[in-house]
DNA sequence: TTGAAAGCGGTACCAG
DNA sequence: CTGGTACCGCTTTCAA
């Protein structure tokens, strides 16, 4: 059923019809009364893809992630999702489980779709797909990996500051024996906070440390533990990439019979909700997710001074997990 | 750029480029060569939503979940997703947050791209929504809340069954203050479970019970928790419709000194993966979510005879969070 | 094996 | 204010 069928039973054009179905008031109200009649009578639905194909801006936009099962990413859709439902657009997801391949994918349905506008909340973004994205037209932003100079938008958050903070809040608890515990991504900012952590970390002489990677997962997070301390080396403090990992290697702990705080503490990062309901509670440093899917949104929709850089400041906030060093 | 600049690069019509890249093997090989070599050139993508206009099967499939919050929903999104990415799909995701408002505009959405397939995991379906998607010819798999009578696939889990072997299994240690914990939905599936708490309870002359609702998420359990505790009804186990909600009950007690399982057992439902992240892990039911995507999948895909009703059998698994009552 | 052309269901411009 | 109509980019007969 289509655009045609509800013009005939209104006895008015499609074009008009899709005046009506477009709020373009220029319809007299007499005629949009019939048309609006028909549309409910033949309970008539729009295809959509025939509207993007004709029409001019698209009224969808696209997220990128990278891994939509940690909550970190999951928040920033949701918020993202909300403020598209609430202004009228879709938004399309997909999720790339840190694969290059299915970034690309990812990427060329994005523009296979036209979207209207793309967040890309990724961290293993190419620069040959940013071109791919440019060449097409597709207005985009950035969370973190965008390029420095491009007329696209950037979010970024200051991981550095916020990791030397726990650092510094460790070391000052008497912690000289680090571990970061990472995960495997191409890109900068995981490894900003990992490098941060061992600039960091460098700094006091009496300090050693270890770092090990795994994947973006409770199981990862668990295993990482796993191999960390089965080395010969027994950090009194782990420091985790993020609140999800730190789940994991809480458990890890757990099951060997060490004690958060009090044997090892643990930090996490992004303070996801689950971050409070795990035990213990996680110190952790909070990303305003609402805040950033607020952002992005805004700079794909609120129309072309779209090239701003945005940077977030994260919040280190103390909980359970730390504490003291053993004597 | 579209299918006629490939074209003419390649000195071909479009219909043989049209050809290629749907792998329609009557083309020379010769002239499939120069194609490609035009799409590679002119890095080309089709237009998706063209494609969907045009073609007649549509390569795209979608899924309606309630809470892509909680992992229950979002694994069975994962191996759907999976699947249709094997197979060459794209899935469009929506979730509809247990709001019938928002479910229709769901269905609505998945009507108008024209998906070749609709996989409806929510708890909270009206009929006449069935009707139109019935109406629309979409062909639907639902898990749950179907019809029992359409030609519409459909996948069920014996939750009574699952529910009475806790009851059971907890009246055996001697609990006779029990309480359930369910959320909010205006239908069956989640009140299955608890009305085959009730039931069953209800065997025993010496039990006594309680039930509460609130959200699903993690605040939910939390508040349900300490709406109940906080009334003169003091269980000695609280049963949670979800593993999900059960984190959060986990907080509230322990934030209340009640220890578990001495003081207080607590159970959950899913065997989500965080059940056995938390402490202490949950005893629960195992619902096998990846066997759920994959059978959504094949009744999407898998040509026709789709009208199969799957029922699966959930499996108690006992962990630490539950244990003897205080005598 | 290939090309020409008729749609698919809308949108938007141009007349009236 | 409304209708006619030329596309949007691709698929799919029908002929050649």
């Amino acid at each position: 059923m289509s655009l045609e069928e509800v013009a005939r039973r209104a006895h008015v054009s499609t074009a008009t019809v899709s005046r009506v179905l477009n709020n373009l008031d220029v319809v007299k109200s007499s005629t949009r009364a019939r048309v609006m009649k028909a549309v409910a009578e033949l309970n008539y639905h729009p295809n959509l893809n025939a509207r993007s194909l004709a029409g001019s801006r698209s009224r969808t936009l696209g997220m990128i992630a990278s891994n939509l099962e940690n909550p970190f990413f999951f928040d920033i859709f949701q918020t993202l999702e909300r403020n598209a439902r609430e202004q009228g657009y879709e938004l399309l997801a997909a999720h790339t489980d840190y694969q290059p391949e299915q970034l690309l994918r990812s990427v060329r349905t994005m523009i296979g779709r036209r979207v209207g506008g793309l967040a890309v909340v990724v961290s293993e973004m190419q620069p040959d797909l940013i071109e791919e994205l440019d060449r097409n037209r597709i207005r985009t932003v950035f969370y973190d990996v965008g390029p420095a100079m491009t007329g696209m938008a950037n979010i970024r958050v200051n991981y550095r500051r916020a990791m030397e903070d726990l650092v510094e809040y460790l070391h000052g608890l008497g912690h000289n024996r680090l571990a970061f515990i990472g995960h495997h991504s191409t890109l900068a900012p995981t490894n900003e906070r990992e490098r941060a952590f061992v600039e960091t970390v460098s700094r006091y002489p009496a300090a050693t440390w270890r770092n090990i990677a795994d994947q973006d997962s409770l199981e990862g997070g668990q295993s990482a533990a796993r191999g960390l301390l089965s080395g010969d080396f027994q950090p009194t403090a782990i420091l985790c990439v993020n609140d999800f990992m730190a789940i994991g290697v809480l458990r890890e702990l757990r099951e060997r019979g060490l004690r958060v705080p009090e044997d090892v503490s643990v930090t996490g990062f992004d303070n996801i909700r689950l971050s409070e309901y795990v035990w213990p509670p996680l110190t952790t440093a909070d990303i305003p997710r609402n805040h950033i899917g607020q952002l992005a949104f805004e700079a794909l929709v609120n129309d072309g001074s779209v090239s701003h850089e945005t940077v977030i400041q994260p919040e280190v906030i103390v909980r359970a997990s730390t504490g003291p060093a053993r004597s």
